[in-house]
DNA sequence: CACCTACCTACCGACCGTCGGTTTGTAAGG
DNA sequence: CCTTACAAACCGACGGTCGGTAGGTAGGTG
């Protein structure tokens, strides 16, 4: 209801076309970045749709539903891992303890390779509202890891390397280890942002050999097989972060 | 727009006063019993209004939001643990094992007690949709067991009973072990439905075992000392849940 | 020129939460 | 014991928002 009717053509919508790889990753990635900030409940259609440049009717000739959009960034974001552990599992050279060591070093290394965006996605797990996300994720990659962390234990059975009283309840309590890490990095790292880099460092590393330590249990081995990274590999990543 | 205007007072609405916690428990067990059946986002406030028999006005004359809702299912169904946890807190008599198959017997004798309820409660909680719920429901779990165990496996540990690499990460550990369990607790659960509960029977007694084998294992405990339930009384939770 | 498909606008139904008003208990004052 | 006054429980219509749909439009392709 404008009373001076201006009939220019504004701000033409400008329709563009794109082909529907582009436009799908296009919007996925909108879709990403706003969930990513501000929690799955909190963001609606029409904001991905303002970030994307795109109309109602075009999102939803890619996409069947808002849920569509998790898959497609659970899958965008478990793609990598997903690569990871394929490769981990192909390079089956030497025994399982070396194997299982190395997947510890791959998944690690993936980690700190993330750097700031690290941070990122640990507090958007964390978040209040993105417990949807949070838990596809989670359940994505378990469904990615335990067939690999089985794989390998196994292995480590019947070479008698290995003494574990069930593979898959010890597969599965690693990862869930692993899982509940986060909230432990996340500590770490508000520590670190508070300039405390120092202790961060070394809580972090706590940690991660109190981590070693009981897997070297759970596995029947002796004390010190398990090797996670070292300390200066955490002040690394959480300086990358910081000053990020 | 009835064509016969019947003014009859029809079905009076039979505005009835109740006290609040009376109105708030009575609106809390719609909630709840409607949630656990279709899933959170299933269910809408209308549909809590029609099962609890009262307006919208009402309603939010008590709670504030759905989700107000959530938090007041989560405290009433973690009230039972909670008091569980103290109890077993209370009694200290006994060295920290005694102690630790005591509370690991309470927590499991008040599963056993729950019947035909657990399946629900189990089914509701592997529920796509409600993912809300569940991760409420474990987070209050995790904040009343976590301090009870650390608090018995410190003990433990200044005894020189128990020998842990980190007693927070050994506490959680084994929680996280637990929730895991909860698939489990499903896919036996099914196979008994399915009419064989030997079967389902020995697959709960194995996991059960194994998670034995491992907490002893984490707690430098040797083999054997945790207690877990006997097969018996695996057999009798199925058989009440099957014949439910 | 015909046709496909990426794209758009307008619209729908469902839902949550609000708001002004109504009923009911209850306690003080006559 | 009755009236008056006030607070608290309760009602249902409404607004705004959101996810999703319908039907048409434009731009590329054979």
């Amino acid at each position: 209801m404008n009373t001076t009717e201006q009939k220019q053509k504004p701000s033409v919508p400008k329709r563009q076309r794109m082909a529907p790889n582009e436009r799908r990753a296009h919007i996925l990635d909108a879709a990403q970045s706003l969930f990513f900030a501000h929690g799955w409940d909190n963001v609606t259609i029409a904001d991905v749709l303002k970030q994307a440049g795109i109309s109602k009717g075009g999102f939803y000739h890619h996409f069947t539903a808002k849920e569509d959009l998790l898959d497609g960034i659970v899958q965008h974001f478990t793609g990598e891992a997903l690569k990871t552990a394929q490769a981990v599992r192909a390079a089956a050279k030497g025994g399982a303890l070396d194997r299982f060591n190395a997947f510890l070093a791959e998944t690690n290394r993936w980690k700190v390779q993330q750097g700031a965006q690290l941070k990122f996605f640990i507090d958007m797990m964390l978040r209040p509202g993105n417990e949807m996300l949070s838990h596809r994720i989670t359940a994505s990659v378990d469904a990615i890891a335990l067939p690999v962390l089985h794989d390998i234990i196994s292995h480590g059975v019947d070479e008698g390397a290995f003494d574990v009283p069930d593979i898959n309840l010890v597969a599965g309590t690693i990862i869930a280890m692993s899982h509940d890490r986060r909230k432990a990095l996340q500590s770490a790292v508000q520590t670190a942002q508070a300039g405390d880099i120092a202790e961060a460092t070394t809580r972090l590393n706590d940690r991660m050999t109190a981590e070693a330590a009981l897997m070297d249990r759970m596995l029947g081995l002796p004390q010190g097989s398990i090797m996670l990274s070292k300390p200066s590999d955490y002040r690394l990543m959480l300086e990358a972060i910081v000053h990020a």
